[in-house]
DNA sequence: CGCAAACTTGAGCGTACTCAAGCGCAGTGG
DNA sequence: CCACTGCGCTTGAGTACGCTCAAGTTTGCG
Protein backbone atom coordinates (compact mmCIF):
# COMPACT_ATOMS: atom_id res chain seq x y z
CA UNK A 1 0.00 0.00 0.00
CA UNK A 2 2.47 2.54 1.57
CA UNK A 3 5.63 2.29 -0.29
CA UNK A 4 3.78 0.05 -3.64
CA UNK A 5 5.26 2.76 -5.65
CA UNK A 6 8.61 3.02 -4.91
CA UNK A 7 9.24 -0.49 -4.31
CA UNK A 8 7.20 -1.09 -7.23
CA UNK A 9 8.98 -4.68 -8.60
CA UNK A 10 9.36 -3.53 -12.58
CA UNK A 11 11.11 -0.32 -11.10
CA UNK A 12 14.89 -0.48 -10.29
CA UNK A 13 15.49 -1.02 -6.66
CA UNK A 14 18.06 -0.55 -4.50
CA UNK A 15 18.95 -3.79 -2.83
CA UNK A 16 19.77 -2.74 0.94
CA UNK A 17 21.45 -4.95 3.48
CA UNK A 18 20.95 -5.01 7.20
CA UNK A 19 25.42 -4.58 7.19
CA UNK A 20 24.95 -0.98 5.21
CA UNK A 21 25.97 -1.28 1.97
CA UNK A 22 23.51 -0.83 -0.76
CA UNK A 23 24.28 -3.04 -4.11
CA UNK A 24 22.32 -2.66 -7.02
CA UNK A 25 20.35 -5.44 -8.50
CA UNK A 26 19.15 -5.87 -12.35
CA UNK A 27 16.17 -3.74 -12.40
CA UNK A 28 13.92 -6.94 -13.84
CA UNK A 29 14.92 -9.63 -11.59
CA UNK A 30 11.92 -9.44 -9.50
CA UNK A 31 9.40 -8.18 -12.95
CA UNK A 32 7.70 -12.03 -13.08
CA UNK A 33 7.43 -12.73 -9.48
CA UNK A 34 4.47 -12.77 -8.40
CA UNK A 35 2.59 -10.48 -5.73
CA UNK A 36 1.47 -12.15 -2.82
CA UNK A 37 -0.18 -10.88 0.35
CA UNK A 38 0.21 -13.20 3.78
CA UNK A 39 -1.73 -12.77 6.83
CA UNK A 40 -0.35 -12.47 10.27
CA UNK A 41 1.57 -15.55 10.92
CA UNK A 42 0.67 -17.35 7.95
CA UNK A 43 3.14 -20.11 6.73
CA UNK A 44 5.10 -18.87 3.76
CA UNK A 45 7.40 -22.07 3.74
CA UNK A 46 7.90 -24.81 6.17
CA UNK A 47 11.18 -26.73 7.33
CA UNK A 48 11.96 -29.49 4.95
CA UNK A 49 9.81 -28.04 2.30
CA UNK A 50 11.62 -28.60 -1.32
CA UNK A 51 13.36 -24.54 -1.79
CA UNK A 52 11.48 -24.37 -5.12
CA UNK A 53 10.98 -20.26 -4.45
CA UNK A 54 12.79 -17.39 -3.34
CA UNK A 55 10.71 -13.93 -1.94
CA UNK A 56 11.38 -10.50 -1.00
CA UNK A 57 9.71 -8.28 1.57
CA UNK A 58 7.46 -4.96 -0.20
CA UNK A 59 5.93 -4.12 3.28
CA UNK A 60 5.53 -6.23 6.23
CA UNK A 61 7.30 -8.39 8.27
CA UNK A 62 8.93 -12.14 7.91
CA UNK A 63 10.36 -14.34 10.19
CA UNK A 64 12.55 -17.08 9.67
CA UNK A 65 12.99 -19.92 12.83
CA UNK A 66 13.42 -23.15 13.72
CA UNK A 67 11.66 -25.51 16.19
CA UNK A 68 13.40 -28.08 18.67
CA UNK A 69 11.29 -31.12 19.48
CA UNK A 70 10.06 -29.85 22.72
CA UNK A 71 8.87 -26.69 21.42
CA UNK A 72 11.61 -24.49 22.10
CA UNK A 73 12.12 -22.06 18.96
CA UNK A 74 15.17 -20.07 17.27
CA UNK A 75 14.16 -17.01 15.37
CA UNK A 76 16.89 -17.03 13.00
CA UNK A 77 16.18 -13.78 11.71
CA UNK A 78 13.42 -11.00 10.67
CA UNK A 79 13.55 -9.81 7.69
CA UNK A 80 11.36 -6.09 6.73
CA UNK A 81 10.65 -4.29 3.68
CA UNK A 82 13.19 -5.26 0.64
CA UNK A 83 14.98 -7.60 1.97
CA UNK A 84 15.29 -11.40 0.32
CA UNK A 85 14.94 -14.65 2.02
CA UNK A 86 14.38 -17.82 1.26
CA UNK A 87 17.11 -17.54 -0.61
CA UNK A 88 19.48 -21.44 -0.26
CA UNK A 89 21.60 -22.66 -2.81
CA UNK A 90 19.86 -25.79 -3.11
CA UNK A 91 17.78 -28.93 -1.93
CA UNK A 92 15.34 -27.97 0.89
CA UNK A 93 14.32 -25.12 2.95
CA UNK A 94 16.15 -25.82 6.45
CA UNK A 95 14.13 -23.32 8.11
CA UNK A 96 10.73 -22.32 8.70
CA UNK A 97 9.37 -18.70 7.16
CA UNK A 98 6.00 -16.93 8.59
CA UNK A 99 4.36 -13.53 8.24
CA UNK A 100 4.81 -11.57 11.21
CA UNK A 101 2.17 -9.24 10.29
CA UNK A 102 -0.10 -9.10 7.19
CA UNK A 103 2.79 -8.51 4.36
CA UNK A 104 2.91 -8.29 1.04
CA UNK A 105 5.95 -10.48 -1.24
CA UNK A 106 7.07 -10.84 -4.16
CA UNK A 107 7.44 -14.34 -5.03
CA UNK A 108 9.92 -15.57 -7.90
CA UNK A 109 10.06 -19.18 -8.50
CA UNK A 110 13.15 -21.05 -8.24
CA UNK A 111 13.07 -22.61 -11.85
CA UNK A 112 12.82 -19.04 -13.43
CA UNK A 113 15.77 -17.92 -11.67
CA UNK A 114 17.75 -20.12 -12.68
CA UNK A 115 16.70 -19.19 -16.52
CA UNK A 116 18.11 -16.07 -15.63
CA UNK A 117 21.12 -17.29 -14.08
CA UNK A 118 22.13 -19.47 -17.44
CA UNK A 119 21.34 -16.28 -19.68
CA UNK A 120 22.76 -13.93 -17.22
CA UNK A 121 25.98 -15.64 -15.51
CA UNK A 122 26.63 -12.33 -13.77
CA UNK A 123 23.87 -12.65 -11.52
CA UNK A 124 25.19 -15.41 -9.53
CA UNK A 125 27.70 -13.19 -8.14
CA UNK A 126 25.00 -10.40 -6.92
CA UNK A 127 23.17 -14.09 -5.30
CA UNK A 128 26.60 -15.05 -3.95
CA UNK A 129 26.82 -11.70 -2.40
CA UNK A 130 23.58 -11.65 -0.66
CA UNK A 131 24.45 -15.08 0.55
CA UNK A 132 27.27 -14.17 2.10
CA UNK A 133 26.24 -11.13 3.81
CA UNK A 134 23.18 -13.16 5.11
CA UNK A 135 26.28 -15.23 6.69
CA UNK A 136 28.07 -12.47 8.07
CA UNK A 137 24.67 -11.07 9.66
CA UNK A 138 24.37 -14.69 10.90
CA UNK A 139 28.24 -15.01 12.17
CA UNK A 140 27.87 -11.80 14.29
CA UNK A 141 24.83 -13.00 16.07
CA UNK A 142 26.82 -15.21 17.37
CA UNK A 143 28.61 -13.60 19.89
CA UNK A 144 25.43 -11.97 21.21
CA UNK A 145 23.77 -15.37 21.76
CA UNK A 146 27.00 -16.88 23.05
CA UNK A 147 28.55 -14.10 24.86
CA UNK A 148 26.61 -11.22 25.54
CA UNK A 149 23.99 -10.31 28.90
CA UNK A 150 20.30 -9.98 28.06
CA UNK A 151 20.46 -5.87 28.73
CA UNK A 152 23.38 -6.10 26.06
CA UNK A 153 21.20 -8.43 23.67
CA UNK A 154 18.38 -5.93 24.28
CA UNK A 155 20.31 -2.75 23.51
CA UNK A 156 22.00 -4.56 20.06
CA UNK A 157 18.79 -5.80 19.01
CA UNK A 158 17.19 -1.92 19.24
CA UNK A 159 20.49 -0.12 18.08
CA UNK A 160 20.11 -3.05 14.63
CA UNK A 161 16.33 -2.09 14.31
CA UNK A 162 16.87 1.36 14.49
CA UNK A 163 19.48 1.15 11.71
CA UNK A 164 16.91 -0.90 9.34
CA UNK A 165 13.49 0.94 9.88
CA UNK A 166 12.22 4.50 11.89
CA UNK A 167 9.64 6.33 11.39
CA UNK A 168 9.65 9.88 12.37
CA UNK A 169 11.96 9.64 15.38
CA UNK A 170 9.90 5.97 16.66
CA UNK A 171 10.68 2.54 15.73
CA UNK A 172 7.94 0.57 15.20
CA UNK A 173 8.39 -3.38 15.87
CA UNK A 174 6.04 -5.40 14.18
CA UNK A 175 6.94 -8.38 15.86
CA UNK A 176 5.84 -9.67 19.26
CA UNK A 177 7.77 -9.42 22.65
CA UNK A 178 7.67 -13.52 22.17
CA UNK A 179 9.46 -12.94 19.20
CA UNK A 180 12.08 -10.79 20.36
CA UNK A 181 12.92 -13.13 23.10
CA UNK A 182 13.16 -16.14 21.02
CA UNK A 183 15.46 -14.13 18.28
CA UNK A 184 17.85 -12.82 21.34
CA UNK A 185 17.84 -16.42 22.98
CA UNK A 186 15.71 -15.04 26.27
CA UNK A 187 12.61 -15.18 27.63
CA UNK A 188 9.45 -13.09 26.63
CA UNK A 189 10.02 -11.96 30.60
CA UNK A 190 13.59 -11.41 30.57
CA UNK A 191 13.30 -8.95 27.43
CA UNK A 192 9.75 -6.74 28.70
CA UNK A 193 12.20 -6.45 31.74
CA UNK A 194 15.05 -5.53 30.30
CA UNK A 195 12.86 -2.79 27.69
CA UNK A 196 11.70 -1.67 31.21
CA UNK A 197 14.76 -1.42 32.91
CA UNK A 198 16.62 0.83 29.39
CA UNK A 199 12.98 3.18 30.10
CA UNK A 200 13.68 3.89 33.44
CA UNK A 201 17.10 4.35 32.92
CA UNK A 202 15.98 7.44 30.14
CA UNK A 203 18.07 5.37 27.24
CA UNK A 204 14.69 4.61 25.29
CA UNK A 205 11.22 5.46 25.68
CA UNK A 206 8.14 3.79 25.29
CA UNK A 207 5.01 5.51 23.81
CA UNK A 208 3.55 1.95 23.79
CA UNK A 209 4.90 -1.21 23.76
CA UNK A 210 5.52 -1.78 20.11
CA UNK A 211 7.15 1.66 19.68
CA UNK A 212 10.34 2.55 20.93
CA UNK A 213 11.96 5.81 20.80
CA UNK A 214 15.91 5.76 21.03
CA UNK A 215 16.33 8.26 23.85
CA UNK A 216 20.14 8.46 24.09
CA UNK A 217 22.00 6.59 21.44
CA UNK A 218 25.57 6.48 23.05
CA UNK A 219 25.11 3.98 26.03
CA UNK A 220 22.86 1.93 23.79
CA UNK A 221 25.58 1.62 21.16
CA UNK A 222 28.58 0.65 24.21
CA UNK A 223 26.21 -2.10 25.19
CA UNK A 224 26.49 -2.91 21.59
CA UNK A 225 30.26 -3.69 21.93
CA UNK B 1 52.58 -35.57 6.02
CA UNK B 2 49.95 -38.30 6.33
CA UNK B 3 47.52 -37.26 3.95
CA UNK B 4 49.05 -35.47 1.38
CA UNK B 5 49.09 -37.37 -1.23
CA UNK B 6 45.33 -37.72 -0.95
CA UNK B 7 44.48 -34.09 -0.99
CA UNK B 8 47.20 -33.12 -3.26
CA UNK B 9 46.33 -29.61 -4.46
CA UNK B 10 46.51 -30.84 -8.11
CA UNK B 11 44.43 -34.27 -7.38
CA UNK B 12 40.33 -34.00 -7.91
CA UNK B 13 39.54 -33.64 -4.67
CA UNK B 14 35.75 -34.15 -3.52
CA UNK B 15 34.73 -31.32 -1.33
CA UNK B 16 32.99 -32.67 1.98
CA UNK B 17 30.60 -30.45 3.82
CA UNK B 18 29.61 -30.51 7.35
CA UNK B 19 26.15 -31.07 6.46
CA UNK B 20 27.15 -34.45 4.58
CA UNK B 21 26.94 -34.52 0.91
CA UNK B 22 29.89 -34.17 -0.86
CA UNK B 23 30.04 -31.67 -3.90
CA UNK B 24 33.00 -31.87 -6.56
CA UNK B 25 34.81 -29.31 -6.78
CA UNK B 26 37.25 -28.44 -10.25
CA UNK B 27 39.91 -30.47 -9.90
CA UNK B 28 42.59 -27.78 -10.23
CA UNK B 29 41.32 -25.16 -8.39
CA UNK B 30 43.60 -25.25 -5.81
CA UNK B 31 46.58 -25.97 -8.20
CA UNK B 32 47.65 -22.16 -7.90
CA UNK B 33 47.38 -21.89 -4.11
CA UNK B 34 50.71 -21.87 -2.10
CA UNK B 35 50.78 -24.14 0.37
CA UNK B 36 52.03 -23.25 4.13
CA UNK B 37 52.53 -24.06 7.14
CA UNK B 38 51.00 -22.27 10.39
CA UNK B 39 52.22 -23.00 13.80
CA UNK B 40 49.89 -23.73 17.19
CA UNK B 41 47.83 -20.35 18.00
CA UNK B 42 49.35 -18.46 15.01
CA UNK B 43 47.37 -16.08 13.37
CA UNK B 44 46.10 -16.20 9.49
CA UNK B 45 44.57 -13.19 9.28
CA UNK B 46 42.59 -11.05 11.68
CA UNK B 47 39.36 -9.07 11.68
CA UNK B 48 39.58 -5.64 9.22
CA UNK B 49 42.28 -7.24 7.19
CA UNK B 50 41.62 -7.35 3.27
CA UNK B 51 39.90 -10.45 2.42
CA UNK B 52 42.48 -11.00 -0.61
CA UNK B 53 42.91 -14.80 0.22
CA UNK B 54 41.11 -17.98 0.82
CA UNK B 55 41.95 -21.08 2.58
CA UNK B 56 41.68 -24.54 2.55
CA UNK B 57 42.86 -26.92 5.48
CA UNK B 58 45.00 -29.63 4.15
CA UNK B 59 46.07 -31.31 7.99
CA UNK B 60 45.48 -29.68 11.28
CA UNK B 61 42.40 -27.44 12.15
CA UNK B 62 41.80 -23.83 12.45
CA UNK B 63 39.21 -21.43 14.38
CA UNK B 64 37.21 -18.62 13.08
CA UNK B 65 36.43 -15.87 16.18
CA UNK B 66 35.42 -12.70 16.84
CA UNK B 67 36.31 -10.40 20.30
CA UNK B 68 34.09 -8.13 22.19
CA UNK B 69 36.11 -5.60 23.71
CA UNK B 70 36.23 -6.25 27.13
CA UNK B 71 37.92 -9.70 25.75
CA UNK B 72 35.20 -12.06 25.54
CA UNK B 73 35.38 -14.29 22.90
CA UNK B 74 33.26 -16.16 20.65
CA UNK B 75 34.67 -19.25 18.56
CA UNK B 76 32.29 -19.34 15.20
CA UNK B 77 33.67 -22.08 13.73
CA UNK B 78 36.43 -24.72 13.23
CA UNK B 79 37.58 -26.00 10.04
CA UNK B 80 39.26 -29.24 9.68
CA UNK B 81 40.84 -31.24 6.99
CA UNK B 82 39.39 -30.76 3.09
CA UNK B 83 37.35 -27.69 4.58
CA UNK B 84 37.77 -24.37 3.24
CA UNK B 85 37.54 -21.42 5.27
CA UNK B 86 37.99 -17.29 4.55
CA UNK B 87 35.84 -17.13 1.63
CA UNK B 88 33.81 -13.49 1.62
CA UNK B 89 32.14 -12.48 -0.63
CA UNK B 90 33.70 -8.79 -0.59
CA UNK B 91 35.68 -6.16 1.74
CA UNK B 92 37.17 -7.45 4.83
CA UNK B 93 37.26 -10.13 6.98
CA UNK B 94 34.48 -9.99 9.79
CA UNK B 95 36.29 -12.31 12.31
CA UNK B 96 39.65 -13.75 12.70
CA UNK B 97 41.44 -16.80 11.89
CA UNK B 98 43.79 -18.62 14.02
CA UNK B 99 45.72 -22.19 13.41
CA UNK B 100 44.40 -24.13 16.77
CA UNK B 101 47.34 -26.88 15.99
CA UNK B 102 50.29 -26.83 13.74
CA UNK B 103 48.39 -27.13 10.26
CA UNK B 104 49.45 -27.19 6.86
CA UNK B 105 46.84 -24.69 4.60
CA UNK B 106 46.50 -24.15 0.73
CA UNK B 107 46.28 -20.36 0.33
CA UNK B 108 44.77 -18.98 -2.96
CA UNK B 109 44.81 -15.24 -3.61
CA UNK B 110 41.88 -13.72 -4.34
CA UNK B 111 42.41 -12.07 -7.29
CA UNK B 112 43.90 -15.69 -9.13
CA UNK B 113 39.86 -16.69 -7.78
CA UNK B 114 38.62 -13.48 -9.56
CA UNK B 115 40.21 -14.75 -13.06
CA UNK B 116 39.45 -18.14 -13.09
CA UNK B 117 35.89 -16.77 -12.11
CA UNK B 118 35.79 -14.71 -15.15
CA UNK B 119 36.68 -17.83 -17.23
CA UNK B 120 34.37 -20.49 -15.99
CA UNK B 121 31.80 -18.51 -14.51
CA UNK B 122 29.84 -21.76 -13.16
CA UNK B 123 32.52 -21.85 -10.90
CA UNK B 124 31.11 -19.42 -9.12
CA UNK B 125 27.90 -21.52 -8.48
CA UNK B 126 30.60 -23.56 -6.35
CA UNK B 127 31.64 -20.88 -4.57
CA UNK B 128 28.18 -19.34 -4.06
CA UNK B 129 26.83 -23.44 -2.42
CA UNK B 130 29.85 -23.16 0.09
CA UNK B 131 29.36 -20.23 1.54
CA UNK B 132 25.38 -21.04 1.24
CA UNK B 133 26.22 -24.57 3.32
CA UNK B 134 28.10 -22.47 5.60
CA UNK B 135 25.08 -20.30 6.32
CA UNK B 136 23.04 -23.55 7.13
CA UNK B 137 25.62 -24.23 9.47
CA UNK B 138 25.40 -21.13 10.73
CA UNK B 139 21.94 -21.27 11.55
CA UNK B 140 21.44 -24.43 12.83
CA UNK B 141 23.87 -23.32 15.45
CA UNK B 142 21.76 -20.38 16.49
CA UNK B 143 19.69 -23.13 18.30
CA UNK B 144 22.61 -24.05 20.02
CA UNK B 145 23.67 -21.05 21.58
CA UNK B 146 20.18 -19.60 21.88
CA UNK B 147 18.07 -22.25 23.16
CA UNK B 148 20.46 -25.54 24.83
CA UNK B 149 21.06 -26.28 27.88
CA UNK B 150 24.69 -26.85 28.46
CA UNK B 151 24.88 -30.42 28.50
CA UNK B 152 22.41 -30.30 25.16
CA UNK B 153 25.40 -27.95 23.99
CA UNK B 154 28.40 -30.68 24.60
CA UNK B 155 26.50 -33.49 23.07
CA UNK B 156 25.76 -32.16 19.95
CA UNK B 157 29.32 -30.81 19.38
CA UNK B 158 30.99 -34.50 20.27
CA UNK B 159 27.81 -35.36 17.85
CA UNK B 160 29.10 -32.86 15.16
CA UNK B 161 33.07 -34.13 16.05
CA UNK B 162 32.37 -37.43 15.43
CA UNK B 163 30.88 -37.56 12.20
CA UNK B 164 33.48 -35.04 10.86
CA UNK B 165 36.71 -36.94 12.52
CA UNK B 166 37.03 -40.24 13.76
CA UNK B 167 40.09 -42.11 14.50
CA UNK B 168 40.05 -45.54 15.21
CA UNK B 169 36.55 -45.61 17.19
CA UNK B 170 38.09 -42.16 19.60
CA UNK B 171 37.01 -38.24 18.48
CA UNK B 172 40.75 -35.99 18.53
CA UNK B 173 39.94 -32.96 20.02
CA UNK B 174 42.22 -30.43 18.25
CA UNK B 175 41.06 -27.56 20.49
CA UNK B 176 41.01 -26.63 24.12
CA UNK B 177 38.26 -26.72 26.28
CA UNK B 178 38.53 -23.17 26.41
CA UNK B 179 38.27 -23.14 22.31
CA UNK B 180 35.21 -25.36 22.56
CA UNK B 181 33.85 -23.23 25.42
CA UNK B 182 34.05 -20.18 23.52
CA UNK B 183 32.42 -22.01 20.72
CA UNK B 184 29.59 -23.46 22.57
CA UNK B 185 28.53 -19.96 24.61
CA UNK B 186 29.89 -21.34 27.92
CA UNK B 187 32.60 -21.24 30.28
CA UNK B 188 35.62 -23.75 30.16
CA UNK B 189 34.58 -24.58 33.78
CA UNK B 190 31.40 -25.62 32.82
CA UNK B 191 32.77 -27.69 29.29
CA UNK B 192 34.81 -29.92 31.61
CA UNK B 193 31.92 -30.33 34.47
CA UNK B 194 29.65 -31.22 31.59
CA UNK B 195 32.07 -33.77 29.81
CA UNK B 196 32.86 -35.65 33.18
CA UNK B 197 28.89 -35.82 33.49
CA UNK B 198 28.77 -37.71 30.18
CA UNK B 199 31.38 -39.71 31.15
CA UNK B 200 29.91 -41.05 34.61
CA UNK B 201 27.13 -41.63 32.61
CA UNK B 202 28.81 -43.66 30.63
CA UNK B 203 27.96 -41.83 27.03
CA UNK B 204 31.37 -41.03 26.50
CA UNK B 205 34.71 -42.40 27.54
CA UNK B 206 37.68 -39.89 27.63
CA UNK B 207 41.12 -42.17 27.58
CA UNK B 208 42.50 -38.61 27.92
CA UNK B 209 41.17 -35.09 27.90
CA UNK B 210 41.39 -35.00 23.91
CA UNK B 211 40.45 -38.41 22.82
CA UNK B 212 36.72 -39.17 23.08
CA UNK B 213 34.84 -42.42 22.67
CA UNK B 214 31.26 -41.91 22.16
CA UNK B 215 29.80 -45.11 24.05
CA UNK B 216 26.03 -44.96 23.77
CA UNK B 217 25.05 -42.42 20.66
CA UNK B 218 21.43 -43.14 20.58
CA UNK B 219 21.35 -40.59 24.22
CA UNK B 220 23.89 -38.13 22.69
CA UNK B 221 21.67 -37.83 19.21
CA UNK B 222 18.54 -37.36 21.54
CA UNK B 223 20.32 -34.56 23.36
CA UNK B 224 21.27 -32.93 20.00
CA UNK B 225 17.50 -32.23 19.46
C1' DC C 1 -18.51 -2.72 26.09
C1' DG C 2 -16.50 -7.21 26.75
C1' DC C 3 -13.22 -10.51 25.77
C1' DA C 4 -8.81 -12.40 24.42
C1' DA C 5 -4.21 -11.69 23.51
C1' DA C 6 -0.10 -9.29 24.59
C1' DC C 7 2.60 -7.24 27.85
C1' DT C 8 4.31 -6.18 32.54
C1' DT C 9 5.51 -7.09 37.19
C1' DG C 10 6.56 -9.99 41.25
C1' DA C 11 8.57 -13.88 43.99
C1' DG C 12 11.34 -17.81 44.22
C1' DC C 13 14.37 -21.00 42.08
C1' DG C 14 18.02 -23.27 39.33
C1' DT C 15 21.56 -23.42 35.93
C1' DA C 16 25.65 -21.77 34.66
C1' DC C 17 29.11 -18.34 36.18
C1' DT C 18 32.90 -16.66 39.27
C1' DC C 19 36.58 -17.33 42.13
C1' DA C 20 39.76 -20.48 43.92
C1' DA C 21 42.35 -24.57 44.75
C1' DG C 22 44.16 -28.91 43.28
C1' DC C 23 45.46 -32.41 39.89
C1' DG C 24 47.95 -34.59 35.88
C1' DC C 25 50.93 -34.70 32.27
C1' DA C 26 54.72 -33.31 29.26
C1' DG C 27 58.95 -31.12 28.89
C1' DT C 28 63.36 -29.62 31.21
C1' DG C 29 67.31 -29.68 33.85
C1' DG C 30 70.00 -31.20 37.80
C1' DC D 1 66.33 -41.06 37.31
C1' DC D 2 63.57 -37.90 39.51
C1' DA D 3 62.33 -33.29 41.17
C1' DC D 4 60.75 -29.03 39.11
C1' DT D 5 57.93 -26.23 36.34
C1' DG D 6 54.14 -24.72 33.49
C1' DC D 7 50.03 -25.38 31.27
C1' DG D 8 45.72 -27.40 30.60
C1' DC D 9 42.15 -29.62 32.85
C1' DT D 10 39.24 -30.81 36.81
C1' DT D 11 36.77 -30.09 40.99
C1' DG D 12 34.65 -27.36 44.76
C1' DA D 13 31.95 -23.60 47.04
C1' DG D 14 29.25 -19.71 46.69
C1' DT D 15 26.85 -16.37 43.79
C1' DA D 16 24.06 -14.16 40.32
C1' DC D 17 21.61 -13.77 36.24
C1' DG D 18 17.98 -15.22 33.80
C1' DC D 19 14.18 -18.71 34.07
C1' DT D 20 9.73 -20.49 35.90
C1' DC D 21 5.43 -19.91 37.71
C1' DA D 22 1.86 -16.80 38.76
C1' DA D 23 -0.89 -12.73 39.00
C1' DG D 24 -2.19 -8.40 37.27
C1' DT D 25 -2.50 -4.69 33.66
C1' DT D 26 -2.99 -2.86 29.10
C1' DT D 27 -4.18 -3.08 24.34
C1' DG D 28 -6.68 -4.22 20.39
C1' DC D 29 -10.72 -5.80 18.23
C1' DG D 30 -15.35 -7.72 17.46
Amino acid sequence: MLAQATISPTAPTPLSYHSGQPVTEPSDLWSTATRQTCARNRSIYSEGDPADRVFKVVSGAVRTFQLLEDGRRQVNAFYLAGEIFGLEATGDYRFSAEAIVTSQILVLRRDRLTLRLTNEPALMGDLWRITACELERAQAHFALLGRKSAIERVASFLVSMGERSVTNGAIELPMSRQDIADFLGLTIETVSRTMTLLEEQRLIAMPSARRIVIRDRRPLMALDS
